[in-house]
DNA sequence: CCAGATTTGTGATAATTATCATGTTTTATA
DNA sequence: TATAAAACATGATAATTATCACAAATCTGG
């Protein structure tokens, strides 16, 4: 707790994401931008902390400033489906809030993150007045829609196996490796199981193989791709 | 082909569309309707004919007036893999427009239709005039996503015979029943293993099952729910 | 309306994947 | 740091699902 506490948690200027190119408020004139960062909060969420919960209504949108974030749902009998990750500068609960739906998912944090906190009434501000940021906006939905009709042909077509190796390919793209080689994240093996959409065990199992066969290394929770290239075969994956 | 060319086809005005309450296009105000609706085109598509390819580059956005067409694309090996349906008033390759990608989808009509085209300068132009129409179309995009994240849970989770049932139940709703209660709308079976994820053998031998256990008929390619309370039960679902 | 192509249907079999059981290791926390 | 809980791992087995082969039915274009 006391360590917690060491540093005072001040809350980050939206600036700061800006400069790093990694939000789609980026299309925001200086103006809308101080606008949208003074009707802000941001909150220190740590490690299994939910952000918001499935089925809630939405009431604004969040903006990752650092951290690491599963979103997730359930299925029928209780188990969850991880959907995608959020991380630095990636906005969660939009979708709930421009659909006038309750969140079809849940946000909760892989690593300790502060996260932002934009209510609805400042975002449908910033459509309103800039049709700039609506059309960015669409065009991160869009591309996220792109994503999920690959995902469901991937889990339509696919073996396990293919989509394993693939999923590690997309881990490591998604979250960069740390200074070992390691992709730099860490997931239980029931969240990549859960990513792959098989069950725990097999997925262990293919785990072990793709150590035997050298395509990865595994220390604990720590994952090292070591052959990219047969990993792509593996995964049935070209260029 | 005489047949074909008995009616003169008549290019149908939007306000026809509008009055059924179908279209993303309604919240416009009656000027910018107009000024959208000269700016279109229209086509008839026989059965069969594909009205954008993916992989192409999207130049505007079609918009159904009559119809029935599948969104699809390719799996690695060729395979076709269906995504989504669109039927009256429904709008396609919005997508692949405003993410600036190219289609990820196909777009094959499932019987005879006519539909609208839409420039990308009009869309655009709409979308910067008006932010209830910009809202509009995120809303739509979002409902569409969390669709599709339904369907990766489904598809993550469900045994193949609960997604069939499921399937059933979902194109009852999507595309209504005939006079005589089937559902109206023509797959083949390969069609319909692809919306469920297996293989088409494994597809029609689970149909042939619901037959024999009186929860649907089979008349050729027209299917009737016969015991729809039984049918959600097999496809885990509730209410 | 006919011939070829496509689609449907079914059996046999193989491959994949899930489930259950169980022991070990790691992790969290009191 | 002790201890309980969670996660990991592996074997045995069962269930699911895919594949292959082939016949029958249906559709389609000339």
């Amino acid at each position: 707790m006391s360590t917690r506490m060491k540093k005072p948690f001040v809350i980050p200027q939206c600036d700061e994401c800006m400069s790093k190119k990694l939000s789609v408020f980026d299309v925001l004139n200086a103006e809308d931008l101080s606008s949208l960062s003074s009707s802000k909060g941001c909150n220190y969420y740590r490690k299994g902390q939910t952000i918001f919960f499935e089925g809630n209504n939405s009431n604004g949108v969040y903006c990752v400033h650092k951290g690491k974030i599963k979103l997730h749902k359930l299925g029928l009998d209780g188990k969850e489906q991880i959907i995608r990750f959020a991380k630095d500068g990636d906005i969660m609960g939009y979708r709930a809030l421009l659909s006038g739906e309750p969140y079809s998912l849940s946000a909760t944090v892989l690593e300790d993150s502060s996260i932002c906190y934009v209510p609805k009434d400042s975002l449908i501000g910033a459509v309103e007045k800039d049709p700039k940021f609506s059309l960015k906006v669409m065009e991160l939905t869009c591309k996220e829609m792109g994503k999920a009709t690959d995902t469901i042909t991937n889990l339509a077509q696919k073996p396990v196996r293919e989509r394993l190796a693939e999923i590690l390919l997309i881990l490591k793209e998604t979250f960069g490796e740390r200074a070992d080689g390691s992709i730099d994240v860490t997931l239980t093996r029931e969240e990549i199981a859960s990513l792959v959409g098989t069950a725990t065990e097999s997925c262990i199992r293919l785990l072990s193989e793709f150590k035997r066969d050298e395509l990865i290394q595994l220390e604990g929770k720590k994952i090292t791709i070591l052959n990219r290239a047969q990993l792509m075969k593996e995964g049935n994956l070209f260029e």
